[in-house]
DNA sequence: TACCTTATTATATGATCGTTCAAGAAGGAT
DNA sequence: ATCCTTCTTGAACGATCATATAATAAGGTA
């Protein structure tokens, strides 16, 4: 009897394979935006066989809402992470713009994805689902940490406007920043956030 | 000799017949993003035959940056129109948030064809050669309008850090209206940045 | 060891993609 | 009326798209 040969592939768990097949998806997503988002590419990517992703995913749409869902999650799992010793109310809004323009998510990488998916939103069904759900997270986070500045400072401020306010200018820098990289930094970008807040909420 | 039987097409001057085409290509890109920029579908929609778009434009991507100069064209025209009696120094800025808030820009077919763009912008070197040239003329109508105000108040404001500001700002809320419009008005949108601006500016 | 579930491969299929090119015809110029 | 420019058509081409499906085999279970 011969020895075993080697396994002509190896086998993952459902869960496994889902995840790598998304972090391919994303690699190509980053590099060559929704048309690069393809059935052969990804497969390409993730050294595998063409039928796996309808295999995992039922469509490549299926993967597509999948990958939009995850990189939104890391997103707000760093938003929503609590602060170790939280004794200022002011602590959190902070956090949660630092997060923002932090090297992990403020880079030319991930915000192709962005705004790729954006550019995509209103032409498929099953991303803006998981944009609705993942943006009431969202936008509760930020509420929440507008509401707690404004309560601790007794200041009455419109939390909805304030916080549609930081969302869409930090969306807007992002996407400046993302297509000509040399008019702003990260560190302007967070300039511009606190500009905008701190004559609303009082220093920062 | 029989009469002369109706002609099988219309011919049009070039430039006529580019404009037919770019006016099509936004369509397609109003209508599905873009993944419904093809061929076949810009061809069927101008009603006309496929070898068109190539011989006007040379290539899609040709027609593609040719759709976008056009947009981008449109709107600066009208940020640039001068005001019939310019006695106040802040009409020119008030003029130009009214009119990015306006029916003409702020409605979904614009609003999906900018954010198409934008998700392909990093992906395509004509489209960004584009944009550099339409931007900087945009960028210097901002920077000159938030300039006359601050000038006329005597005020010293960082003309370059509230454009990028502003700018921002802008974008950022026409992307959270374009994917859900129900959050979101124009006329909060409009407020948003005058709650911005008038901390840096005084009164608008 | 034999079995069984199912992850995986690999191919086939039909649709659609962008581009090329030769033929044709429109409509102004001579 | 004839010519001529060039706009326009329509078909051909190879590449790539998403999906379906049958065959294969990996790896845990009995």
């Amino acid at each position: 009897m011969a020895a075993k040969s080697t396994p002509k592939y190896a086998r993952y768990s459902s869960a496994d394979r889902r995840a790598m097949l998304i972090e391919a998806g994303l690699s190509c997503l980053a590099r060559d935006g929704i048309l690069g988002f393809t059935i052969d590419r990804i497969c390409l990517e993730a050294k595998v066989s063409r039928g796996l992703i309808t295999h995992h995913f039922k469509s490549i749409d299926g993967l597509l809402a999948a990958v939009y869902e995850t990189i939104y999650g890391k997103m707000l799992q760093v938003l929503e992470t609590p602060e170790p010793a939280p004794d200022r109310p002011e602590q959190r809004i902070i956090a949660i713009i630092d997060a923002m323009f932090s090297r992990e998510f403020f880079n030319r990488e991930s915000l192709n994805i962005w705004l790729a998916l954006w550019g995509e939103m209103a032409n498929n069904p099953a991303l803006l689902k998981v944009h609705r759900k993942q943006y009431a997270r969202y936008r509760a986070d930020v509420e929440a940490a507008l509401g707690d500045v404004a309560k601790a400072r007794g200041l009455q401020i419109d939390t909805a406007l304030v916080a549609t306010m930081l969302i869409s200018l930090v969306d807007g820098l992002g996407l400046e920043w993302c297509i000509e990289p040399k008019l702003l930094s990260a560190k302007v970008a967070r300039e511009a956030c606190y500009k905008m807040l701190e004559p609303i909420l009082g220093p920062l």
